[in-house]
DNA sequence: TACAACCGAG
DNA sequence: TTCACACGGTCGT
DNA sequence: GACCGTGTGTCTCTCGGTTGTACG
């Protein structure tokens, strides 16, 4: 009997025996390849295209050599191969094979492209020898150049007498690994990593029901933002200030996707998420299908024109930077609109800014600035408001300590080294400790699985995450297990049992390499409950931003207690996110300094 | 010749 | 789903 | 002191082979 498609994603989502490398069978890649084919159909069958379906279809009808051969190049960055080069110990015949796979479409043999393509296959003592260049002096790249220059592509192509072959169908292939991963960023490796026993994943359910995208158009728009942000990035770095001002203006603005009307919803949906009663809040959300979400799209538009914007603020296109930043809901564009209108020397527009921010902070990092700043406007200025805080003093605990410089080791090993010598515990943990402290101690809330934020077996987390939606999904589980943590021993049992039980399975808050049980032990003893929880709940505000800006060290006196370090070497500063925390640790009498480092 | 950067394989 | 952090330079106060 | 740009280590691991380049 077949196995049901069910069990075989089990199998897939575990590796139960932590394999050697040589342990993984002949042809593992071809069957996570048409493992993922298959999942993607299982799920997606109506959202995919007819020309994305015949390829599956069609690959499979392949000789196996053929799959083969074709998953071997496709996976690696080509987009030309020379046949010659070609050697795979399992694929014997692979002259058959290529064969094969033109004769059905999945490989070309044209050379029908930029003439660097077909340079790049060579390397540079045959283009020297080739084009009788081997009295010059020149890097690869200029070779490359001279001989573009001085031969037509015609010329290059026969004076190079190699046979190459080209993986097509990328674009389908792309779509697949899309609707599995959610993403465009994972590829295979996620796979062999997990078979070779270097990453494990949780046992959430998964079922079509629950997948991540919806329809054609949800997926679309993903794939869009992809080419998107390759464009923007590659502009970046070439663009001058009027091509980046276009490409804000014209590609990303007229965008269907980001309509003024998609901005006014999402700007609504924020104002009724604030007006919402707490309870009608929780019904709406389980009621709600989950889908890439508009506000997904928005974020990434949003990234899109905050970096666009910034360039153009380097080149000095001051006006354009603002039209673009105007576009994005993103941090720190409302930060950066301030600083230029106040530079330009419209104070009021910037005072504006500052008031909309302390209104609706969208961080903790965006407030803080808008009443530093603000509160600098008006000093300078001689304004009056009513709607801005004071700056409170910071009086954060100052430590100086002298040592000897020592090469090659990074000052917070020295620094943690001195407190050994001082006979306490130290260690260098930075973003590593709390947040897996919290990430051990919610692990199954972190994996309940809500319809639509896991849709295949390599996750470390669900979708949303580091999304604000997500404690307000999990809203009254939360809670209830935020009440727990004062009951005698419930939160350390908790988290060292979870340790034990979870060890090893990826979780995007636990860092497994820095994490043992004695430091575990050490800091639920040392660390008391209350100051954990009021962490946890910080954590929980803004779990994107507030994952970091965590002092470096954590350090256990010889005693009683504990005392998070932040280390500071001559010229380095608190940062920003840095500052959050602090300001948070002063406010709940959690016992944090800065160390400041002299250089004897 | 030594070394670094990059890539592929498991 | 690259980013978090440190470090050194510039500029204005 | 505020702010900016850049370098570094790291990412989901570790190894070995190839290629290009700097330097003697
Ligand atoms: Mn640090
Ligand atoms: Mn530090």
């Amino acid at each position: 009997m077949q196995a049901s498609y069910a069990e075989v994603v089990a199998v897939y989502r575990y590796s139960y025996h932590r394999r050697m490398a040589e342990d993984l069978p002949i042809g593992y890649y071809l069957k996570n390849f048409n493992f993922l084919l298959d999942f993607v159909f299982q799920y997606y069958d109506d959202v995919l295209l007819a020309d994305e379906l015949a390829y599956r279809v069609n690959f499979q009808k392949l000789s196996v050599a053929a799959q083969r051969l074709y998953v071997r190049l496709s996976s690696r960055r080509g987009p030309m191969f020379r046949v010659e080069k070609i050697h795979y110990a399992e694929i014997i015949d692979v002259e058959a094979g290529i064969n094969e796979l033109v004769e059905q479409g999945y490989f070309d043999q044209s050379q029908e492209v930029a003439a660097d393509w077909l340079l790049s296959l060579m390397t540079k003592n045959e283009l020297l020898e080739l084009f009788d260049l081997s009295g010059q002096q020149m890097r690869r790249e200029e070779l490359d150049q001279a001989i573009i220059e001085q031969h037509s592509a015609a010329q290059i192509k026969s004076l190079l007498e190699i046979d190459t072959v080209m993986p097509l169908g990328e674009e389908h292939l792309k779509i697949y690994k899309l609707l599995f991963f959610g993403n465009l960023s994972q590829d295979f490796t996620e796979f062999v990593l997990r078979d070779l026993g270097l990453s494990r994943f949780e046992n959430y359910l998964t079922d079509r029901s629950a997948r991540y995208f919806d329809d054609r158009p949800s997926l679309e728009k993903v794939l869009h933002c992809g080419v998107l942000n390759e464009a923007c990035q590659h502009l970046i770095a070439v663009g001058d200030a009027q091509q980046i001002a276009d490409f804000g203006q014209v590609q990303l603005t007229t965008e269907k996707f980001l309509s003024a009307d998609l901005l006014a919803d999402a700007i609504l949906h924020k104002e009724l998420h604030k007006e919402l009663h707490q309870e009608l809040h929780k019904e709406l959300h389980k009621e709600l299908h989950l889908e890439v979400s508009d506000a997904e799209i928005i974020r990434r538009y949003s990234k899109m024109f905050n970096s666009l914007a910034r360039q153009l603020e380097r080149l000095d296109s001051t006006t354009q930077a603002l039209r673009l930043y105007e576009q994005s809901t993103l941090p720190p564009a409302r930060e950066r609109r301030a600083r230029l209108l106040a530079k330009c020397g419209d104070v009021q527009s910037s005072l504006a800014l500052c008031a909309e921010i302390v209104a609706l902070p969208a961080t903790e990092a965006e407030l803080a600035f808008a009443i530093q700043f603000g509160n600098r406007l008006i000093a300078r200025h001689k304004c009056v408001v009513s709607w801005l805080p004071v700056v409170l003093a910071e009086n954060f605990q100052h430590d100086e300590i002298s040592l000897h410089k020592v090469n090659d080791v990074n000052v917070e090993i020295l620094v943690c080294e001195w407190f050994k010598q001082q006979g306490s515990d130290a260690y260098y943990v930075e973003n590593g400790l709390i947040p897996s402290l919290f990430g051990l101690y919610f692990w199954d809330i972190i994996f309940i699985p809500i319809k639509g934020v896991f849709f295949n077996p390599v996750q470390r987390g669900p979708i949303d995450l580091f999304t604000a939606d997500f404690k307000v999904r999990r809203q009254a589980l939360i809670e209830d297990r935020l009440l727990r943590m004062t009951e005698e021993n419930y939160t350390a049992n908790k988290i060292l049992s979870t340790y034990r039980q979870k060890l090893g399975i990826a979780n995007y808050l636990v860092s497994w390499n820095l994490i043992d049980i004695q430091l575990l032990k050490q800091s639920l003893s040392r660390i008391g409950v209350n100051d954990l929880k009021q962490m946890f709940i910080h954590l929980l505000q803004d779990l994107r931003h507030n994952r970091s800006g965590l002092p470096d060290l954590v350090v256990f006196p010889p005693q009683a207690g504990y005392q998070l370090v932040e280390v500071k070497a001559p010229g380095d500063r608190l940062q920003n996110s840095q500052k959050c925390w602090f300001k948070f640790f002063t406010g709940q009498q959690i016992p944090a300094s800065i160390v400041n480092v002299r250089w004897q």
